[in-house]
DNA sequence: ATTATTTTTTAGATTAATCTAAATATATTT
DNA sequence: AAATATATTTAGATTAATCTAAAAAATAAT
């Protein structure tokens, strides 16, 4: 049985582990869960003594198999809460976030099979990130980010690299949203932005660090 | 902002002073939040600080006001989520009681709103207890303990006693539920057992201390 | 009204998670 | 390769919630 901290370490190592290139560092850990190095390094060797990391000191860690699966039901829980809150209670997807960061440690797998029966066994949540099996399996879409695509290129918008409040109800704004169609119609040489047509409609600019964070399917 | 634990207390407390008739007793707290008396003593100063209680050392203690207050907010998202469960995912009434337990202590007044809202207004849980309102009222339905009625006489269950798991199976089993009407037809003057007639149909025996679990109206 | 019993509270430790400050490794420069 | 900078870990405290054992107050019994 995981304490509420351990699993919230757990979660943000594997998001690390994910999204980064590099290592996993104990700074990074410190960061992300609003703490310091110092109590990092006490959570990593709880955890690997509980075999959850393999950790070798000032020499990084990884989530071993046994860690990566508690990880992921973690993950699992928060995503399926996510699409809960949006689809049967009206939420905006920029305010699901917190929330979700609490229901996500309900220790009650009834309560999961049912949520997710109730949902209709959704595979992504509403920023576009899959929800991993029961079991531990996720099925990452493969897609690029916008920034990538060359003028003329078309697409569908299938996921996002932040999801940061702001940038959430900016695309609200502009009326993106998972699973609208886009197209390039021009780069910028200078700044790099993007001229982008949104659902056949829409024709506006966005900075190349928008685009950057919008990921395409294809 | 109250942690898990002074949630957890000041609901006990609640509940102690509306069911019995004696004082709140710290053996009484110890007993019901699973903990010893020495616990409860520091957690009282605790309580006591925050003013959230009245309690003189060795002379007792009672809600304020405000702990009243916040008391029936937990207590409310308590029965709130047993609905859900209940109504949205399926589950039997003797499930959702540990569920609930946690979810009660998730803090997001919007969530709750949206819950209510999704639900419909409940105005009473599984059990037939009242969902207190968001700024803290809450109506006892006028009912009597069946154990208290003559032959002869009907009404509906509106409420229970008892909510331990083996008791709302064993109402599952002979086919009583919130609602439901019953008759007494005889008192057994031996053992105070009864003979009720539920739904209009069946007829059975049911035990005194079953009777005296069942909540009658009208 | 004393004595005995029960209840409640204090004193002093313990555990999980955290912190600051200091020490130790590792990585980067020059 | 030595010097500097950065990252990480240890040492020692702190806080919330708990515990056991002992003390104090209230209640019950003789």
């Amino acid at each position: 049985m995981l304490s509420y901290t351990e699993e919230n370490y757990l979660k943000t190592i594997y998001h690390l582990s994910e999204n980064e290139t590099k290592e996993v560092s104990t700074n990074a850990i410190a960061e992300a869960v609003n703490t310091k190095p110092a109590s990092v390094s006490d959570m990593l060797k709880k955890l690997a003594q509980k075999s959850l990391i393999d950790y070798v000191k000032y020499q990084g860690l990884s989530l071993t198999e046994e860690g990566r699966v508690k990880a992921l039901k973690i993950i699992r829980k928060h995503r399926l809460w996510e699409v809960f809150l949006v689809n049967k209670l009206n939420f905006n997807w920029d305010e699901v976030h917190e929330v979700a960061e609490e229901l996500e440690h309900i220790k009650s797998p009834l309560l999961i099979k049912r949520l997710d029966d109730f949902l209709g066994y959704p595979a992504f949540d509403p920023h576009g990130d899959p929800i991993p099996s029961e079991d531990g399996i996720i099925n990452h879409k493969v897609c690029v980010p916008l920034n990538t695509l060359d003028v003329g290129a078309a697409g569908v918008i299938v996921g996002l690299n932040e999801t940061a409040s702001t940038f959430l109800k900016f695309l609200d704004k502009i009326g993106v949203y998972i699973g609208v169609k886009i197209k390039v119609l021009d780069k910028s040489a200078f700044d790099h932005s993007f001229e982008i047509e949104i659902d056949q409609k829409t024709v506006l600019m966005i900075s190349n660090e928008v685009a950057k964070n919008l990921n395409v399917s294809e």
